[in-house]
RNA sequence: GCCCCGAUAGUGUAGCGGCCUAUCAUACGGGCCUGUCGAGCCCGUGACACGGGUCCAAAUCCCGUUCGGGGCGCCA
């Protein structure tokens, strides 16, 4: 017995026998004839089943959200109007479900983000919840072709580190057997080894990590970042490479989920390239032209970010960022040091990307270590692979959630994150 | 770190001093019934986070605890 998914039914011919796996999403009882709302990864379909030729279990005990294996002959010319239909031969309850549920799967009440999250395997039995990983799976998939594509290797980088990256205060301390260690909160030390290591281009996709207490809709404690580092290039370059990569990644969340994107209510506009840019200082003139009050060397309010963000469509860059908000490996701009040569990403209000081209001098890196307050013995690992011939270089980190978050306009970044880690929930 | 807010059946809610042996929806259990619908109708089970206080009277007011939501800051 061949077995099919949901999607694949209304290709067969009528009366074809098939096999379906997948959920009892509900059940409807009557004298005569019984409805099971049957769901797999693909779809919704119907079984039907007379009750006076009915010879398999009885239907009745079957709870809602079991998950079953169904045979039957598939009816092209069906009457159910929720999918394509089956006149049920045999079913066999493979896992049975418990009730009621913790929350509803189908029934027509919303449950809190927080019951959701609590039972989030059910949540994501959901259509419209499921749907954004597979979404975001699509996304990063596209980015890692552009990246592929522009000679970037990709690469894994240790996520416990002896040494902070930009500082110590937001970091998770692990206990390393006798040693106390840190979970990283950025790739960004050893992309730029990397770097002096040869491999020209390198990307990396893996957890980040930041002990901030931030309490917002688009703040996580670990988060997917998306990095990358290319030699011989500076910001224009990696710029550049951002706004392929989102591109990328956006046209194939279109190309390949479009239409089921569109079902649940998202619509993807690929956008253009290249991304408007605007400078710091421009920035900070058109805020303050619309009443707001900025001093130089302040980071923008979300607020202004507000005011900044509406004069463009979608995606804008923000560059050449005073020194004093930048880490330290950031370059100065070589017309005037007070600014760097790096840039956020912005799509409104919100940040997704942030950037520069790198600081490769290692007698200037050692100064930026002293100007940030940090001590360079700290960074001897790092900072020996600037003294034997690094390249010029630049990179990015991009927040994966926060892209996708922004891409099918969700209301809070744990709706694009499984399993999400914020100030309270370190379980499921 | 600072500041607001919330907690009522499995889920989501109404009630905000006495009319609460607490509303409604949905789920769940039972019954009737229908080829399509979020099917319908009838009946039923099921809850005031915890501890103290005020009051003749507390789901409702006050204090504390626990758990949670959100804003700012910081950032992706």
């Amino acid at each position: 017995m061949e077995k099919h998914t949901v999607s694949q039914l209304k290709a067969l011919t009528s009366d074809t026998e098939v096999t379906l796996q997948g959920w009892i999403q509900d059940i409807r009882v009557m004298k005569n004839i019984i409805f099971l709302v049957f769901r797999d990864h693909t779809g919704i379909a119907q079984l039907t089943v007379k009750r006076d030729s009915w010879k398999g279990i009885n239907l009745e005990s079957v709870s809602r959200e079991s998950a079953v294996s169904a045979t039957g002959t598939f009816l092209a010319k069906g009457v159910s109007k929720i999918g394509p239909e089956i006149l049920l031969k045999v079913l066999t309850v493979l896992n049975p479900s418990r009730s009621p549920l913790p929350l509803a799967v189908s029934d027509p009440v919303n449950s809190d983000i927080e019951t959701r999250l609590n039972h989030r395997f059910l949540d994501l039995r959901k259509r419209e919840v499921n749907v954004v990983f597979q979404a975001q799976s699509k996304l990063l998939w596209g980015i890692r072709k552009f990246l592929s594509d522009n000679g970037f290797v990709e690469v894994h980088t240790p996520k416990v580190v002896a040494a902070a990256t930009e500082g110590g205060a937001d970091l998770f301390r692990v206990q390393y057997f006798e040693k106390e260690t840190y979970l990283n909160q950025s790739p960004q030390l050893y992309k730029e080894i990397l770097i002096s290591a040869g491999l020209n281009r390198v990307f990396e996709v893996g957890p980040a990590f930041r002990a901030e207490k931030h309490n917002t809709v688009r703040h996580l404690n670990e988060f997917t970042s998306v990095d990358i580092e290319m030699a011989f290039s500076d910001h224009n370059d990696a710029m550049r490479m951002l706004e392929g990569s989102v591109r990328s990644g956006i046209s194939e969340v279109s190309s390949s989920m479009g239409k089921e994107l569109a079902e649940t209510g998202h619509n993807i506009l690929i956008p253009e390239i290249p991304f408007p840019r605007i400078t710091y200082e421009e920035s900070v003139k058109y805020i303050e032209g619309h009443g707001e009050k900025i001093n130089f060397g302040d980071d923008f309010s979300p607020e202004q970010l507000k005011i900044l963000g509406n004069q463009f469509h979608d995606f804008y860059f923000i560059t050449k960022w005073p020194a004093v908000l930048r880490p330290f490996y950031t370059m100065p701009d070589p017309a005037n040091s007070e600014f760097t040569n790096s840039f956020d990403l912005q799509y409104q209000e919100k940040e997704i990307t942030s950037g520069a081209q790198r600081v490769h001098d290692p007698q200037m890196l050692v100064e930026r270590f002293h100007s940030k307050g940090l001590r360079e013995e700290d960074f001897s690992f790092y900072l020996e692979s600037f003294m034997y011939g690094m390249p010029p270089h630049a990179g990015w980190g991009l927040g994966l959630e926060r892209l996708c978050m922004i891409l099918l306009d969700l209301p809070n970044i744990r709706e694009a994150t499984l399993f999400p880690r914020d100030r309270n929930r370190i379980s499921p």
